[in-house]
DNA sequence: GTGAAAGCGCTAACAC
DNA sequence: GTGTTAGCGCTTTCAC
């Protein structure tokens, strides 16, 4: 099953490879004579010839492959990502190398520099942290690269992400407008932006309420359930009283409630939650998750256009920050103080 | 940002391109002298080398990529595999390109064609359908190819899954050990081995239980919740009673739970049901699913490294096929009868 | 509109 | 142990 070469299509069609490469190529197709096209086209078929894209992007140095970097494809706010991008992308006739870096920054170093010596096109990192020196590189190479979900303090690359400040914004007034007012944060961690920036604006929400936020954001170390879990835990030593908690995302509410409810506190009766994303199965839970609803597959695939535009425009980098819109969506873990 | 081609180490270092390359080869570094090699890995290192793997593929004719083909990469059945896939691929020095052919054969096609073009040494295959030309395509052609969780009647190719047939097995005895007798299977689609074969473990099961099949399995259309709905409707116009639900997958379960709620049946008060897969979340349902344990994980990293096995030792095919330990995790939706 | 020739960056076969 | 030479399969000037 030896691969069928671009010089024996030509050899079959009876022109110069140059010729057949031309008749293949939709860009230089209209130099050549519609017959040899024909022609061309007829023999590709019937021999299977499948072009070989390394030749080619060693000749054209592209090699139509992005990079989606991702820090653990098994959180479900990821694969509606993935599964945006992938479909602009091979829309576009690109193909997407998927890397996981397990949130290891020195396996994610390694990743990043394969993909480089792959001759990728262009990234797509949903990996970034504030302050990120990998990230700072990459800007640096001028390889078209565009954030997604997390911006970075140092690099003014393209950025797609949800409008998080709306986002924690809907939470607070929901809440308040149940009668809330010891409303606590648990925050995402600090080397993100959105942990940065979902507690500045829970700190601004409260402020505008009228409401205290002293003592009322606790900073998780990560966006697992675990995080949520050892922030509730301290919550409840803590002592002082709350009757509502917003969440930084779904992983830390549920994390939370699972320690509250060991405490013997029960949802929405006792306290009422918000998370953030609206992962799949959210509304399964019970009580079903009051949560601020992302669109994660839109996040995907307005990144994945972002880095199109970037790299066959060609006319220099955009840096576009996108907000994309976000809901809230009330369930059953919140209820009136 | 201009990138450093081996030349220019070369010239740093004062010898010849081909030195150069066998000084940053592992395979070849004992032909050359170790003060070279000192020599060339620090220029190399100096000068920011990264080496152009498009170049070296197309000399090698081995691109150290290994594609991974996902229906699905929203199921969270999928992303586990993937993530175990890429640890192992990514150990080895290889890069995983990923495409979600969204359940679509004419995509999957092009897909598959792309990633031939692209000069893949290999093929992780998830989407496998009972009867599949294209997988049939692959095995013909000679490319390292092996398939995971789901096989293939045609093609004699290395297969990575779960024991069905016992996770079933588990399944069915746990249900009679309550003292169930009338028990439904809701079979996954006829067009995959998982369906196929955990519906004849199913009837194995019954009858070694003395209990009768007659009209115990409903065909679901797919794997996803809408299909255990619409399953769960026609088991309910159906009128036969039934005690307890074995369900192919957790998605066709939940859909099928649903339904069945919206009748007034509550579980597991009312009848038992089982799952398959133990996906995320699962556990945090109320009540939490009981359901078949599969190691995901392992199960992609078995993949991946079946998959290196075939594509670096050249030694023919192995066809093994692998199946891995599965686990019955009891929960809340099984009861007694 | 088509052919000829050169070369993308690297490595393998062959010299020495 | 190291240099020389050739070529992987394709595209792209440049002639004609």
């Amino acid at each position: 099953m030896a691969r069928v070469r671009l010089v024996e299509v030509a050899r079959a069609a009876g022109v110069h490879p140059a010729t057949a490469s031309r008749a293949l190529n939709p860009q230089a197709r209209d130099e050549v004579s519609a017959s040899t096209v024909q022609r061309v086209q007829r023999a590709a078929e019937q021999l299977g010839y499948v072009p070989n894209t390394l030749a080619r992007g060693l000749r054209t140095s592209r090699s139509f492959v992005a990079a989606l970097v991702i820090p653990d494809i098994t959180n479900s706010l990821f694969p509606p990502i993935v599964r945006g991008a992938e479909q602009v992308l091979a829309g576009a006739g690109f193909t997407l190398v998927l890397t996981d870096t397990n949130n290891d920054v020195e396996l994610e170093r390694g990743q990043l520099a394969s993909m480089r010596a792959h001759g990728v096109d262009g990234f797509i990192v949903a990996t970034a942290r504030w302050e990120d020196a990998l990230v700072a590189d990459l800007a640096g190479s001028g390889l078209p690269t565009v954030l997604v979900n997390r911006r970075c303090d140092s690099a003014s690359l393209p950025f797609v992400g949800a409008d998080d400040q709306r986002g924690v914004r809907l939470c607070v007034e929901h809440l308040a407008g149940l009668g809330h007012r010891a409303i606590v944060h648990l925050a995402g961690p600090a080397d993100t932006s959105t942990g940065r920036e979902r507690a500045s604006a829970f700190r601004a929400a409260m402020r505008d309420h009228g409401l205290s936020t002293r003592a009322a954001v606790i900073s998780c170390t990560g966006y697992s359930e675990n995080a949520g879990r050892l922030a509730a835990e301290r919550l409840v030593k803590a002592g002082k009283p709350f009757t509502a908690i917003v969440a930084a995302n779904d992983l830390l509410a549920l994390g939370a409630m699972e320690v509250l409810a060991e405490h013997g506190l029960s949802c929405p009766a006792d306290f009422s939650i918000t998370g953030f994303n609206d992962l799949a199965f959210m509304r399964k839970l019970t009580p079903p998750l009051t949560t601020v609803k992302v669109p994660l597959t839109d996040m995907g695939a307005v990144a994945a256009r972002t880095l199109l535009h970037w790299i066959l425009a060609a006319d220099g980098i955009s840096t576009t920050q996108t907000l994309l819109p976000v809901e809230l969506v009330v369930r059953g873990t919140t209820g009136p103080a």
